[in-house]
DNA sequence: CCCCTCACGGTAAGCGCTTTCAGTTCGCCG
DNA sequence: CGGCGAACTGAAAGCGCTTACCGTGAGGGG
């Protein structure tokens, strides 16, 4: 990018009539006196010669940027979309800029994503994508994130387990349980589980929380009632194939995400299945969306959006003391569900 | 952020026993020779000593950036979260970090936005959002990316009639009329448009493409057959209503945007009207959603995540020659449209 | 065998801004 | 009316990196 002589600070300071130290004060400390006059007129020359500060400069000379990186899974899909609109729209409101990035996933390339900001010094991490039982993987990401947040950096993670940094520590299993209640209290005694990948955190934290919720009743899933697919519509749509094929299907499938949820209705449309008369289905997040599926789908709204800007309410506050901001989410009835018969 | 003893360039160099420009070269200029071993050897320590390049020394030494910004109008909404992963994945590529800020479509925010990327020095802008018909705006906003790229920034467009900068060239009314050309194909002659506001260009050149493809067919909308209403969910489901409720309501609905005929669809459930038995409805863009939808929606293929990687490649090349990438959408038929009767 | 050429690597000058430090200028008390 | 501070302003030193611009040593041609 060829820098082509945008005017610089030393220009509006000689349009003013003033040293570069006092233009510099008088445009970026409004707590410092001056002569009468004197800002008024730096900031007179300042808009009349259309002065923009580097922010580079700046933030070389002040080792402070105004850039949050947030790293999810995926912008296309609607849990992350939604919450990366929280973060945005609170960032906004501080003049921050939000970069975002994807890592499909892949705990490689998170890590990779992590170094890759800090090493852009962004003003804060907010890790959204749940971290993985990894240990290698873990311990290298808290060193990568500790030596980031001793450099100055704010961290955030939405997810539990983390040893460094602030935390919106969602209730996955909670929150789960809560919706076994509610479909035990619909009747349901039959259920199969659509689970994501073994290794994240989210995943076996919902899992545990779907057997709590059913040992709370006295019951318990067997061995084959749980299947592990990609938390993906293809991945709830295999899923659901995988329990309804038995020879003794489910009368409840619950998912582990609401795009799993999609997937599911999806397959159980396509072979005729009715939901909620044959099975009910629930899903896990509570994106937007789940409204317009049809039937609407039953699940556990998370305010995913809330969550965002939690996050980066969070990323603006000092790291110490670590701040733990707890969410629960509450179980939202809608008609994919119903009691079974 | 306290910048905390972090490594220098010229940590690395003296510990390699080298200049700090002979490490600078080293590190950033594969190209330059240097005596054997001796790139290995400041590499070496750069490594040991966990040395991470400062990007705003660098971009304040080099005037280059290794940031994009995107302005799109909420990330919330699947049409720009799909197309703002395909400009996410090339920029990844490259490197490059995406900061997205979101307008909500209103433009004295969208100008703002683009001045707040401008004065940040990214590398490039890509304005996602649709352009609005407002001379002064525009006037204003060719000024500004116009000012932008003489200072060396480039500039891409999803949207057409910008004088400045590569350009995404979506042909929304060529889309529009292959859509209605289908529909009249299925039979249909009563049509009904749900529309967006009328300021916004993408809006207006759809409707055009619509009264086109009508005109094709020696049909014309009448006076109340368009209804204009924001582009969400919402929006659809009051347009859908506007239109059903008159005395004579349209056999299909032609929608501006696929989310508004998400709403559509879901006003026509919540009154019982089916889809498509009683009315066709079509959306336009082809958010992947669009499949799960009840009856899955017909709908103008755009090939979001595509539009997005292209105005990321457009991105990478130098302003001059301006490029133009057609894109056209392809429609795609699917549950919610019908002959009628 | 010497000089010229050239590839290397070092020195130093910035990039644009913040901030310390020191020099001024007043205002005000004695 | 002189002197002491308080309140400002200006000069200058960086922030960490890139990149002319040179001096230097080695290699090759005359």
């Amino acid at each position: 990018m060829v820098e082509q002589s945008l005017v610089r600070l030393q220009d509006v300071a000689d349009h003013a009539g003033v040293s570069l130290a006092t233009a510099s004060r008088m445009l970026s400390d409004p707590n410092y006196g001056g002569r009468a006059g004197l800002r008024e007129r730096v900031m007179a020359s300042a808009t009349e010669l259309g002065y923009r500060p580097n922010p580079y400069a700046r933030a070389l000379a002040t080792a402070t940027s105004m850039n949050v990186g947030l790293v999810i899974h995926d912008v296309r899909d609607a849990y992350f979309a939604t919450l990366s609109g929280g973060v945005i729209s609170v960032a906004e409101h501080d003049d921050l800029l939000v970069s975002i990035v994807c890592t499909y996933r892949n705990p490689g390339r998170e890590l990779e994503y992590v170094r890759r900001l800090a090493s852009q010094r962004v003003r804060a991490i907010i890790l959204a994508g749940s971290s993985v039982r990894d240990g290698a993987h873990n311990a290298a990401m808290d060193a990568e994130l500790g030596s980031y947040q001793r450099s100055g950096g704010s961290v955030v993670s939405v997810t539990r387990g983390r040893t460094v940094g602030h935390v919106v520590d969602i209730d996955n299993a909670g929150g789960m349980r809560k919706l076994v209640h509610s479909m035990v209290e619909l009747g349901h005694t039959s259920f199969g589980v659509v689970a994501g990948p073994q290794k994240l955190l989210a995943v076996r934290d919902r899992l545990q929380g779907i057997k709590q919720g059913l040992k709370d009743h006295g019951m318990a899933l067997g061995r084959d009632d749980v299947v592990h697919v990609d938390v993906s519509r293809e991945g709830g749509m295999a899923g659901a194939q995988s329990l309804m094929r038995r020879a003794d299907p489910p009368r409840c499938l619950l998912t582990v995400a609401d795009v799993v949820a999609f997937g599911a209705l999806s397959w159980l449309r396509e072979q005729d299945i009715a939901v909620p008369g044959d099975v009910s289905v629930a899903g896990f997040g509570g994106i937007p969306a789940g409204i317009d599926a049809v039937p609407p789908l039953t699940t556990v709204d998370l305010q995913l959006e809330r969550i965002g800007e939690s996050a980066m309410e969070l990323a603006l506050k000092p790291a110490s003391p670590r701040h733990v901001v707890e969410v629960e989410g509450s179980v939202v009835m809608r008609g994919s569900t119903a009691g079974p018969r």
